[in-house]
DNA sequence: CGGCGGTCCTGTCAGC
DNA sequence: TGCTGACAGGACCGCC
């Protein structure tokens, strides 16, 4: 499922319901996720308030009054879903459920498995081996033109396969990465160290706004979602370019017929979208 | 050292 | 209808 912007939207609206509360009661349901979970998780837990929700990267961080944090990994299927009130029945994969002071239930059910949670100390958070090599976030100054030309020198991989790399620049998956990339007018198959100058510009630019407006567009899916209840995670998506193979792209007026559309290739054993007019 | 492919796990869908 | 294989939004690890 998450990408930064899904994650940045379930980390808020993780946020409305559960900062200010306390952890009532946690029941874990199996003893690993995609690796063990720490000894003793649900009892250290239980009883602790929560003081923040944050995101780094496409980890999730939940501060508590005890400080520790809960670093958390929603992986390609985890998914976070808040209720009132704890159900009767769970469903299945529903690996964890956390029931607040208020009676509110978050439950997190993750079908492949990928994902994770650990328990650190917030003095050591920043060197936990899951975050001590993170690139830069993408929306912060830090991350511009300048700075992804100069980390893209002597890179012989794809573009594509760069910008995927979360020591480059956090954040990016398969789905933006092709969105992404199509913005810019890059080809995928470009090798990395040829984007610079204008080009690094463009890609970097391209990459805050595409993140920018799925983030926009997973605010304006959770008004919706804290009326309704449910799941928090993928909204609303309007791509221009993933998933959608043999499709016109948008913009180009090229006869669909002749160019066959928006293509797909395979890199490092993932699908990459674009179109092969307007990238190069 | 960088880059690539394999791998973890389950669910879904297309094709036969 | 049932089986099989391909593929799915992530990211670590080992190997060349």
């Amino acid at each position: 499922m998450p990408e930064l912007p899904e994650v940045e939207t379930v980390a808020r609206g993780l946020a409305l319901r559960m900062v200010g509360r306390t952890f009532a009661k946690v029941e874990q349901r199996r003893p690993d996720l995609r690796f063990p979970l720490p000894v003793d998780f649900a009892r250290r837990l239980t009883g602790r308030s929560i003081l923040a929700i944050r995101r780094r990267a496409k980890y999730l961080l939940i501060d508590l009054d005890d400080g520790q944090v809960v670093l958390g990994h929603l992986g390609m299927s985890g998914r976070m879903l808040v209720s009132d009130a704890r159900p009767d029945i769970l469903e299945t994969h529903d690996h964890l459920v956390f029931t607040l002071d208020d009676g509110a239930c978050v439950r997190f059910n993750d079908a492949r498995r990928f994902g994770m949670m650990d328990l650190v100390p917030l003095a050591e958070l920043d060197r936990h081996k899951l975050l001590r090599d993170l690139g830069p976030e993408p929306l912060g100054n830090e991350f511009n033109g300048p700075a992804l030309a100069a980390s893209l020198k002597g890179k012989k991989t794809p573009i594509k396969s760069a910008i995927l790399d979360q020591k480059l620049v956090v954040g990016v998956g398969n789905i933006y990465a092709s969105e992404s990339l199509f913005r810019a007018g890059l080809s995928p198959k470009r090798i990395a160290a040829t984007v610079q100058g204008e080009r690094a510009e463009r890609l970097a630019t391209s990459i805050k706004q595409v993140l920018t407006e799925a983030i926009a567009a997973g605010g304006s899916s959770l008004r919706d979602y804290v009326q309704a209840d449910g799941e928090l995670g993928y909204f609303q998506h309007q791509w221009k370019v993933y998933d959608r193979e043999g499709q016109a792209c948008a913009g180009c007026d090229c006869d669909l017929a002749k160019t066959g559309g928006i293509r797909r290739l395979s890199q490092s054993g993932r699908s990459t979208f674009y179109c092969s007019r307007r990238q190069r």
